[in-house]
DNA sequence: TGACAACCGATTGTTAACAATTTACAACAG
DNA sequence: CTGTTGTAAATTGTTAACAATCGGTTGTCA
């Protein structure tokens, strides 16, 4: 997987953008999305932007119908949360067991930077920041089991539901509890139990 | 939601086509997938061409590559089955909770059509079809939750481990067995007890 | 011979025009 | 007044042409 697309289709970087738009709330719930409307706006023809709200129906962030064009969706969190939390326990359990036995000082290093600019993220109570970098932890940790199949389960399931993501930071008072929260499983991955870092990462999920 | 879909756009016709040719093995993995070569076999134009591999890519049955097009995605190692079970396990039981209580004899029309266009698939010896419509019922039940959510991750959980349905299938002996294993699973659905159905799509997955 | 750069064909990315469908609204009949 | 039907505008679906990019090939030079 390319980490750094250094040139990336117009399309990707509409999705981008809307995702963003979306999320913090510029474009609202509900709202319709025309694709001339929006190809005058970033100064592109339709094809691209039909591109991208594909995409974006696909990850669930809005809904389109034959036809009919594509609304921002309403946001039901709750009972596919329900799902997604066992599939993440699985998957990310899954995960650990594959690497537990090998992991290195380099690897904490790259965990505990990431948990870095999550708390600076926290601090400045950004909270799209804070959920990027919550599930870019989520994924560097996936990302060490090297294996890109379970990679691209892992990613299927998060991208789904990045929205609720954000949403369940909004609950949060202090921010800096997310951070907070995070540090057990450093220190569970530390401690050469694996049924402890098991343990810990499945009550984190929850 | 619509039920029928008298109508769909030449994109999802093309999309289902192509997922059954590669689920089945007509299309191998590894196979280039060349836009202007799809457009002529289905007699379209490039656009829903492109609109059905981003979604195959979604699904994570494609791989593509910018500028570089489309190659089948080879399918996850074995050691996968072992976190697959329990994700199919997971979302499919999820599935059946969300439309146990709302079936009607039309859904059961449409599963018991899919069993016997695998029964004569069975009888046929036809090992590329029976994984087919193995996928394509299993689709069905997931498809019955009317949640676009669950049917977008099952389908990337899935499509990784294509190689597995038909490789598993190649164990039987006789194998009309196969499509006796899907018949509790009917039953279990026309019983009204759901702990029975969950148990029984377990067992059956397992 | 081997490295390297400039081309060329093949393929994907993007655009703009054309076709089909939906929606809103107005005219009309009962 | 209500419901229906026809029409036009708005919008999405599809197409085909054009632009940009990639990979291999060929030719040059050390």
């Amino acid at each position: 997987m390319n980490e750094s697309q250094l040139v990336r289709g117009l399309g990707e970087q509409i999705v981008e953008r809307l995702r963003e738009d979306i999320f913090s709330g510029r474009i609202a719930e509900g709202q319709r999305l025309r694709e001339i409307d929006l190809a005058k706006r970033f100064d592109v023809s339709r094809g691209p932007i039909r591109e991208a709200i594909q995409q974006l129906a696909w990850e669930g962030i809005v809904n389109t119908d034959r036809n009919k064009g594509a609304l921002v969706a309403t946001s039901a969190p709750d009972e596919i949360t329900e799902l997604i939390i066992p599939l993440r326990c699985t998957t990310e359990k899954y995960a650990i067991r594959l690497f537990f036995d090998t992991l290195t000082e380099a690897d904490f290093l790259l965990w505990e930077n990431i948990l870095d600019k999550m708390k600076q993220a926290c601090e400045a109570k950004d909270f799209a920041l804070i959920s990027e970098h919550d599930i870019a932890f989520h994924r560097a940790l996936v990302k060490r089991s090297h294996s890109p199949d379970l990679l691209a389960i892992w990613s299927s399931i998060v991208s789904r539901v990045r929205r609720h993501f954000r949403e369940s930071h909004l609950n949060y008072k202090n921010p800096i509890q997310i951070y907070e929260e995070h540090l057990p499983i450093i220190d569970a991955l530390k401690s050469k139990s694996m049924a402890q870092a098991l343990q810990v990462i499945e009550d984190h999920i929850e």
